[in-house]
DNA sequence: CAGCGCACGGTAAGCGCTTACGGAAATCCC
DNA sequence: GGGATTTCCGTAAGCGCTTACCGTGCGCTG
């Protein structure tokens, strides 16, 4: 090789090794924390490394290492913030960035840092942008409608990659709530108990495999009870609050008889739909019953409580970084990411579990929180 | 050097050559588009990309160009959700987020990603975590209580750092928010045009600068005014709903007189000051006013709206960045970061604005969003 | 005291890219 | 049509680390 000369802008590791009187190999050794170097020399690089303010460069390492201990986060940025009365629709990155914070806190533990990046939907980079966050990472883990199945699996093939709230048994690990068990106890709830007989289900993405398990189990269980549910276009949401007022207004402005329930796909909608209620003097859960579904931080602040489902936010985004995390451990030591099926790809399943609140017709909560004066 | 072999599992540039019957510098010109190659050798090259499904790798290319295209964003996570009442306290994170935001919306047009990293400030291994964030960017940019300044002094020897609300001369280029201009005109607000006389300033973290000018500039004006302004320990909270709820409470246990107007330092004190003065049956603004700061989309969904004051939020993540960003590429032309003094680093003040609502005692908007309604 | 094992630490190869440099072929000029 | 360009592309030298593979020099044992 060469001699390095002068410390330049920011010392490396020859830097280090010459001030110490040391080879670079010592050095490394003493920065992974090896045994193998002597107490006495340890000091010595120790005193070298602060001296100098070296900080090992992370390229290089991963280089060399094949390992970048990072994971990339991929998720949907909501277009057009402020943009009039639904400017709030920024509320709802509060789901996505939750699991974030659920995927970092066990990421740090294992010295793994998150590169996020969102992404507009429409961008017709798209494909490229995501390919060039692979190249950064060691695996990825993409929210819901980020890409197309078929994009998916594209970038699977190159590098371990988990899906939230996606379809199980894809070309992606994935990681999701339990949709089905709680939009059907959901149903039970309200055609049983409180005895709606003509509810609907306002509908997310609908590419969304959260959206159809969600739509399909709730309208199968009512109307495996006897009840009738509404469904076609006229319900198609799209996940956000400015759908579900849409929806709401147009269906009055028809004149169309509401039905005496209506479960949204998520909160965000739930939270649309109560607005646009309110708006045109109808009481819910009176007049009709509303239901969301995640149980956000606001839903027990909305007047009334909403009933929903509590999704484990948090819990979601740590298990999906241990399912990717398994998978770039056993990459290294395997075949290529798809390849062998020595087992399929994992797709877990958290427990979600029904919140009965107000909004769908059950008694307020006899001490109703202060709290909610001041919303 | 050597020849390689079968194309292991993920496929390199070598792989690629070897396919298109090039050379991998040819492959690398076609990847960064020069426009060296001849559109015939292009397409070979783009035909065996695509079919190996290869992806340049991020630390490789790093290392090579000294430069990784990733800044790292270090923020302060809130200790301990789920702990009861305030466990949405978690709200407080979207101020966060937000500038985050703003962050990634630049850095994408640049090509850069951003590494994202909270810290317990009581992480006894801060300085370290933060160190290999750094070692994993080309700059770092500080949110506000992250790192002492010893701390921040300390790491910006090494790369580039910007700090968010921070003080301006310091160690670091740093972004903020006008404090001291909006203060003193909410000070005008209430003590002329409400003619408050007793006032008080609920301190944030004791040790943020943004804190420190908003209390001085408050302090001084009202009292440059003629009214009388409350400080002291009983004043001093950390930013959190929870602290406001502490000193109020506090204050009405002990008897004390409260003051007929209190000035947070940010939003989230302000929230829980509102809803320790309704648990005590006390009208705000009639009993006593209140205002906030940051204006936080839940503002204006609280009752009374909250009287508080704007921050251009996602902007100031922006300027960051740009500042950041023309630090790391002037770097690479220059001398280490901090030594040649050839321009000082840039301290950026970015104008905020009063926004009065109810809270301070002005009047109601006469349009009450049916919005409020439903919180 | 020869010989062996071991703890310590240096040498150099290589991780997958970018790019300066230079060679070969194609294009040009008078 | 021979030299001067120009265009296209291959060779090889790094970028800053990790680590396999030795070479020391020490303390033992027999």
């Amino acid at each position: 090789m060469d001699a390095r000369t002068g410390t330049g802008p920011t010392p490396t590791i020859y830097d280090v090794a010459r001030r110490a009187g040391v080879s670079i190999a010592s050095v490394s050794r003493v920065l992974n924390g090896r045994d193998n170097p002597r107490p006495e020399t340890r000091d010595r690089v120790h005193k070298a490394i602060s001296e100098l303010g070296f900080v090992p460069d992370g390229a290089a390492r991963a280089l060399s290492n094949r390992l970048k201990q990072v994971v990339g986060v991929v998720f949907r940025r909501v277009y057009g913030t402020d943009d009039g009365m639904f400017e709030d629709e920024t509320e709802s990155l509060l789901f996505g960035d939750q699991i974030n914070r659920g995927i970092e806190i066990v990421a740090q533990r294992r010295g793994y840092d998150l590169l996020v990046s969102s992404v507009n939907i429409d961008e017709h980079t798209l494909p490229n942008r995501i390919l060039t966050i692979a190249g950064k990472c060691d695996g990825l883990i993409l929210h819901d409608q980020v890409l197309s199945p078929a994009g998916i699996a594209s970038i699977a093939r190159t590098v371990p990659v988990v899906t939230l709230a996606g379809a199980g048994g894809g070309p992606s690990a994935n990681v999701r709530g339990d949709s089905a068990t709680s939009m059907r106890e959901l149903a039970r709830h309200l055609v049983q108990d409180h005895d709606y007989r003509r509810l609907a289900y306002i509908a997310g993405h609908a590419d969304s495999p959260d959206n159809i398990v969600r739509g399909r189990s709730f309208a199968a269980e009512v109307q495996a009870l006897g009840a009738e549910c509404l469904t076609g276009p006229a319900w198609q949401g799209d996940y956000s609050a400015g759908s579900g007022v849409q929806i709401i207004r147009g269906l009055i402005a028809l004149g169309a008889t509401l039905p005496r329930a209506i479960a949204c796909a998520n909160d965000q909608t739930a939270l649309g739909v109560i607005y646009a209620l309110a708006e045109h003097g109808l009481d819910v859960p009176g007049d009709v019953a509303v239901t969301g579904f995640d149980d956000l931080p606001f839903a027990r602040h909305l007047r009334p409580q909403l009933t929903t489902v509590r999704q484990p936010i948090q819990e979601i985004g740590a298990r999906a970084f241990e399912v990717l995390h398994d998978m770039i451990t056993a990459d290294s030591g395997g075949s290529a990411p798809t390849e062998g099926a020595d087992h399929p790809l994992p797709d877990i399943v958290l427990p979600t579990r029904l919140v009965r609140r107000e909004s769908c017709g059950c008694p307020p909560d006899s001490h109703p929180p202060v709290w909610r004066r001041i919303f």
